[in-house]
DNA sequence: ATCTTTGCAAATCCTTTGCAAGGTT
DNA sequence: AACCTTGCAAAGGATTTGCAAAGAT
């Protein structure tokens, strides 16, 4: 889950001066204890489910806020729609299941090594990266 | 640009039974020989300029065709819309300036293997994976 | 002549925005 | 009380769709 609580997250902001709203909490909890990217639509699901209505601006403007706040970060999954996740997780990335959407975290350090490398011969050549998204796709173990 | 030329496309899928329309020529012709990947309202600018007007829903749906038949590919570059590039170039990535949108491409065979072993680790736990999307970004030459 | 492709207009879907009301400090 | 956040409704922007007209073979 990352390096960083909710409860410290939360103390965080509240100390810059953030207002701490129900919904914030409920956001930054469900952000940083999922296992996977979530997207706007998802959240207002897992709300609803748990009979907390939430108007989806305020889904929308509370990611926009979390990310600017450093607290999530934007993952493009699928063309669609955007997926979040906590950005206190370890860099890592996604293999996604092209038939049922399953979203499973992939962790590799030779990948991150190689990718490492790659960066240093784009910055040689002029083009200085500043962060990459890889993500797999496929079938995953209960689609074949 | 890949190991088939405009022409032979063009007669392949005529071959198959389909209509060379105007569009349809263009579409192909302007997919196969861009340096970069493209979207839909870029197109429809670059015919605009050449004074070819064609519709929108024409542009998506030929998209749609092309990327059906094997002649294009969707490539997720930023989120807010598709890029569509030719299907028949070497297997590579690219590098997006943040600032000025430049996309440059970027070919790298370690970085290839890597990726191979990543998907053969996967292979083993469970999940096939038939395709990834590696996108890095940052700043290019131009931009500082 | 037949069957595909196009244009047009309207509809969809995710996301954003303006503004007044409500909540937090 | 000051001002950040929310809800609501409407607007935006990319993409899709139905249908009749136009075009390709």
């Amino acid at each position: 889950m990352g390096n960083k609580t909710v409860a410290v997250v939360i103390r965080d902001l509240a100390s810059k001066g953030h207002r701490l709203t129900k919904t914030r909490r409920w956001m930054i909890e469900v952000l940083m204890t999922s296992d996977y990217p979530i997207n706007a639509i998802e959240l207002r699901y897992l709300f609803a489910n748990r009979g907390l209505r939430v108007n989806k601006s305020t889904i929308y403007r509370e990611l926009e806020f979390l990310v600017k706040q450093g607290v999530a970060r934007e993952v493009q999954i699928v063309p669609e729609l955007k997926h979040y996740e906590s950005a206190y997780l370890e860099h890592h990335h996604h293999l996604t299941c092209r038939n049922c959407g399953r979203i499973e975290k992939l962790v590799n350090e030779g990948l991150e090594l190689e990718m490492e490398k790659v960066e240093r011969l784009a910055k040689e050549s002029g083009f200085s990266v500043s962060e990459h998204q890889l993500e797999f796709y496929g079938r995953c173990e209960s689609c074949i």
